[in-house]
DNA sequence: AGCATATTATACAGAATTGTATAAAAGTAT
DNA sequence: ATACTTTTATACAATTCTGTATAATATGCT
């Protein structure tokens, strides 16, 4: 699916900026900021606008956050889970998935961690859009996790009997955890090993390179 | 040991409040708030105090909240890794651990998650004195980890070749994980199940009731 | 050129926050 | 009671934030 350019010129005075490259650039101050923290304010002098144009281009702040949000949730290794088709060996989607968070966790200088987990660690149960939000884009991330444990016991990667749920929510806490962990500064051979231990000991079988 | 009940009446207008009391009623809103979103003036108000009161028992925010959070630090029930002896089982005070949390996460309407995790969550990585001193009392707890993982191998709890660091990392990550994926609002069982199987799968062998 | 339209620059009002400074209040000690 | 000490009440100044309102600016269209 190509991405359709929208360069079609309204009439008016254009933007004076690219609005991907902008919502680029806020994610990254959410990302190391925080939602609450970061003030609309901020976001328009660290990006040479002014608020109008924020306000102008954007409906509100939260409004703002959830495309940054979008933006950073759309180039995330974990994408690979929405990829699976039936008949896909499980396992090694797991295993790459934790090797790529390991290797961008690691070599991330900032230390910030995952965003979506972030967000989540700052928002989720409190009872307002984004709080809302942010909730329900991690439960969507655990229900796809359950489908792929399913299919991998359909395919017997992991033993009959297996509880997929269990095995999802432990996958889910793991690597919540594990983004936590990362902010830590652990190097990505430890990062990894740490992952790989986990997968092993839930049943998946390392595959060979 | 017992606590020393300071009641020697120092000259001047005694304090207004009982000052553990206040800590303890500061903590939940630190809790429930996170640090930065929490101002010194609704601390003032939400306890009917003026801010002149709080400044003038605690020297700053910064001061205030560590004091919330060493309260809260020492009624978690991860203190048990601390009293561990040589000799004493190890595996067992892991599933007690985790089993604790389990229903502490559960039985909390909030859903707050853990306090500790949440600020670490929040502020490691950023370069002040909250967030080296929440950083560093992470740290501690991993440390305590792997001295007990090494004394479950000592102990042939866990099997000789096992990698120390490497089980108190993850035990680490998932219990920081686990913390957030309890504010999701699972219930006691589904928390639980997720903790012994993670023990389980670590090698610790499910204790006798 | 001149009109219509969208964006950007400025300004303003209302709240909140932080830290400090000063006065009032409520105890202890003599 | 008087002096002394500590806490609490009030007030103030300097920032910062949010949202809106109004004017200036830059473009497309005819």
């Amino acid at each position: 699916m190509v991405t359709l350019k929208e360069d079609k010129k309204s009439a008016g005075r254009p933007r004076s900026f690219d609005r991907d490259q902008l919502i680029e650039k806020v994610m990254h101050l959410f990302w190391e900021r925080g939602y609450k923290d970061l003030s609309f304010n901020e976001i328009a002098t660290a990006t040479g606008l002014t608020r109008a144009s924020l306000y102008n281009s954007f409906k509100s702040k939260d409004a703002l956050f959830f495309e940054t949000l979008r933006s950073y949730s759309s180039s995330t290794p974990d994408v690979l889970f929405t990829q699976v088709k039936e008949g896909d060996a499980v396992g090694p989607v797991f295993y790459e998935v934790f090797a790529k968070a390991s290797q961008l966790r690691a070599r991330e200088e900032k230390k910030r961690g995952c965003f979506t987990v972030n967000c989540f660690a700052e928002m989720a149960g409190e009872d307002t859009e984004v709080g809302k939000g942010v909730a329900s884009l991690m439960e969507e991330k655990r229900v796809i996790v359950v489908s792929l444990i399913e299919q991998a016991i359909r395919q017997k990667e992991l033993p009959a009997g297996t509880d997929p749920v269990n095995i999802a929510n432990m996958i889910m806490a793991f690597l919540s955890g594990f983004s936590l962990f990362s902010k830590g500064g652990a190097d990505e051979a430890t990062l990894f090993h740490m992952c790989s231990s986990f997968l092993e000991q839930i049943g998946f079988e390392q595959p060979s390179i």
